[in-house]
DNA sequence: TCTGAACAGTCAGAAAATTGACTATAGTGG
DNA sequence: CCACTATAGTCAATTTTCTGACTGTTCAGA
């Protein structure tokens, strides 16, 4: 019951189609929820069906005609009760920690590959993360507009998402030093 | 098709029961993987079908009796193979960072309640890591530990716990901090 | 002596997420 | 002219995860 108040909050920035919620939450959303396109489309249509949303018909020319969305009242209204209700701790899930979790019974070389792999992809996480803080901030710096922006939202959910990469970068990067520290070591 | 390798990599420390599991997967695995009971008994059930794991009953006088769980060989090679294919980059799906994406709709309040409870749930996850930490080292420090312990993996994941609740814990006092300052700002 | 926690597990059902198709049109690069 | 990408979606099936209830025993503490 998450994935619809993500879409909520998705769509407080204003109309959206299907098509562009894929898009968002592909990149900006992803840090703290993935939806494939399909999921999207399937929620849309239950938030509708609820009323939680509004659709729109746009027919266009050149392109396929879209349906653009806006959270109604009731919708706001949801959101505000989600937010109040308590929610349970998060943890993290991935793949890769099952695989370091393995470490000791499992070949060295494949795994450090992949930290050093996932390393690089968390890096050009950071690099998107600071684009779209910049693009969100415009030309202020960021505690005033901390402070006195509007949409701040956004903003600190990218913040988080900016730290968790870097931390992952960071834990990627030693983890894999402490593997091929040990290789060496045992084929000594 | 990864609770059943997070499973695996659990029984690598050696024989345990379902039981067993379940706990395993609350605290020091729910670092990167959480399941409920049902689910590990399930798997472990599959995992046996398929020639992953051996169950051995141990009948007790005073206990129920319980069913400990061993990898087999074939679980071995079944981990290794996992271990080698590419994983996709993990998120958070967090509740909690939904509502502070939609921070300038809902009320502060409760917002900032929430950020100043968690955070004090990540401290507490933080000590109990550490004291993970500590027992899986012995009276050996961190460095000698990496560098020439035996079954380094499960300490290298509660690292990445202990770091990411650090962080998490951080941001989220961060975030309340702003949130407070705009609704003092916003109340003069 | 009663209560509650710890031990050890099971079953059924619902909700959520993933996988893998498939339909169209328009514009761009070679 | 061909291939490819972007736009804008839909459908079906499966897999995975979560929710909630249920059955027993033993031991420690009030």
């Amino acid at each position: 019951m998450a994935l619809r108040h993500a879409v909520l909050a998705a769509l407080l920035d204003g109309e959206r189609s299907g098509y562009q919620l894929a898009k968002v939450f592909d990149v900006g959303m992803a840090n703290f929820w993935h939806a494939l396109p399909q999921q999207l489309y399937a929620e849309l249509a239950k938030l509708e069906r609820d009323g939680l949303v509004a659709g729109r018909e746009v027919v266009q020319e050149t392109r396929p005609n879209k349906r653009l969305f806006t959270v109604t009242d009731e919708g706001a209204a949801e959101l505000r009760r989600f937010a109040v209700t308590p929610s349970k701790p998060s943890f993290i899930r991935d793949d890769l920690l099952v695989k370091v979790a393995a470490a000791d019974s499992v070949p060295a070389a494949e795994l450090i590959e992949q930290l050093v792999e996932r390393a690089a992809v968390a890096t050009a996480k950071i690099e998107l993360f600071d684009g779209l803080l910049r693009t969100m901030r415009g030309d202020r710096d960021e505690a005033d507009f901390l402070a006195t922006g509007a949409r701040i939202g956004p903003y600190l959910t990218c913040l988080r998402g900016r730290s968790f990469e870097a931390d992952h970068r960071d834990w990627c990067e030693r983890t894999a030093e402490v593997l091929r520290a040990r290789r060496n070591a045992g084929a000594r």
